[in-house]
DNA sequence: GAAACGTGGAG
DNA sequence: TCTCCAAGTTT
């Protein structure tokens, strides 16, 4: 902890204050859910925006918002439906748990968002963050956001140079995000703190010296920008391998199974998967009742995940006749020229493109 | 506390 | 091409 006054960052007021005046010459302020802000709104998008990019987000809220206008029409949405409007986005879990969270809000909150914190928190896939965003944001109320965004501004500021991920730091972090609450305009400093960290803060290269707190930043002082916040510790991502059918009929149809409740892509509609080429053989006598030969393998992709690397090797079928269906459930014929209605997982789709299925 | 959970942008 | 990681939460 510095000692001598001068190393002292400038009281929180001044902190507040400096970040609002530049939000309001510099911060954004036409994006689409502040237009109009509801609380509906606010949370989708702040679901959507969890360890996702701004320009990734929008045209994904808007089409949202396009078949779900309101919380009552997510709640009435069938699971197919909001798991095709998120494919694409990633994190499907948060697609599950907003749905979810959308019906028990009908059954216990009478069809609107709490403006509880503790009830906020008692729905699935609002964390601390989320929750503060969103009485902030919807209704003025005085909570605080830690983002990757305001923890690494806070942590230049302060001149933290810890890791973020472990508890003490963050701790820390949260206890400087409450401390530097303004008394008005929450929404409006909600937004500030992150348009900075976004646009003039960020993690490479920071606008120092179009900063409203070069003078009073530790790290800048410092000449720690860099360094501070420290980076996750690095680790070789593990490989994994997997095969996948890819199986149509001469009616232009691909077999699709839904994915297992847990693990990757769970609910998801994709290609039936199986450990090896053999696998898959004898997976499609199960969708199917017709011989086949053994397939035809396909270039692989390999695609990277946060955690490991996947390749993946498709074998393609095509059916003699029309393929005699199994009915099952957890199964579905997809018209390769409906596809784009289905949420496929990315890699699947970029799969399917790179194969001449029509 | 660590691991799982997706995708696309940026350097 | 490859690494890092962005408006985090859950298990």
């Amino acid at each position: 902890m510095a000692t001598d006054a001068a190393a002292l960052p400038v009281a929180a007021d001044d902190f507040a204050t400096r970040l609002l005046r530049w939000f309001d010459v510099n911060g954004r302020h036409d994006l689409p859910w502040q237009h109009p802000r509801s609380a509906y709104r606010v949370w989708v998008s702040e679901i959507m925006l969890q360890q996702t990019q701004v320009r990734v987000v929008v045209p994904y809220f808007e089409r949202w918002m396009q078949a779900l206008p309101n919380l009552a029409d997510l709640a009435a949405a069938d699971a197919d439906t909001v798991h095709a409007l998120w494919a694409g986005l990633g994190y499907y879990a948060r697609a599950r748990n907003l749905h979810a969270a959308a019906r028990r809000c009908v059954a216990l909150h009478e069809g609107a968002l709490p403006r509880d914190i503790e009830a906020l928190l008692a729905l699935p896939g609002i964390g601390r963050s989320t929750a503060g965003a969103i009485l902030a944001q919807a209704h003025g109320l005085r909570f605080p956001i830690l983002d990757g965004n305001v923890k690494r501004s806070l942590a230049r500021y302060h001149g933290i140079r810890g890791w973020p991920g472990t508890r003490a730091v963050e701790l820390e972090l949260w206890a400087l995000a409450e401390a530097h609450l303004p008394q008005t305009r929450l929404a409006d400093y909600t937004q500030a703190v992150m348009d900075f960290g976004a646009t003039l803060c960020t993690r490479q290269n920071p606008a120092c010296v179009l900063c409203p707190l070069q003078d009073a930043c530790v790290a800048r002082r410092e000449g720690a920008t860099a360094e501070i916040p420290a980076p996750k510790p690095a680790r070789t991502l593990p490989q994994r391998e997997t095969t996948m059918l890819v199986v149509i009929d001469t009616d232009g149809r691909l077999l699709l199974e839904r994915r297992p409740p847990a693990g990757i892509w769970s609910g998801l509609w994709s290609l039936p998967e199986a450990a090896d080429a053999d696998a898959a053989h004898r997976a499609l006598a199960r969708h199917a009742r017709v011989e086949f030969d053994a397939g035809e393998p396909l270039p692989a992709i390999e695609h990277g995940f946060s955690h490991y690397r996947l390749r993946i090797q498709p074998v393609l079928w095509r059916g003699a006749g029309p393929i005699d269906r199994v009915a099952e459930d957890g199964v579905r014929w997809q018209p390769l020229a409906a596809l784009d209605q289905v949420g496929l997982p990315a890699p699947v789709r970029r799969l399917l493109g790179g194969i001449a299925v029509s």
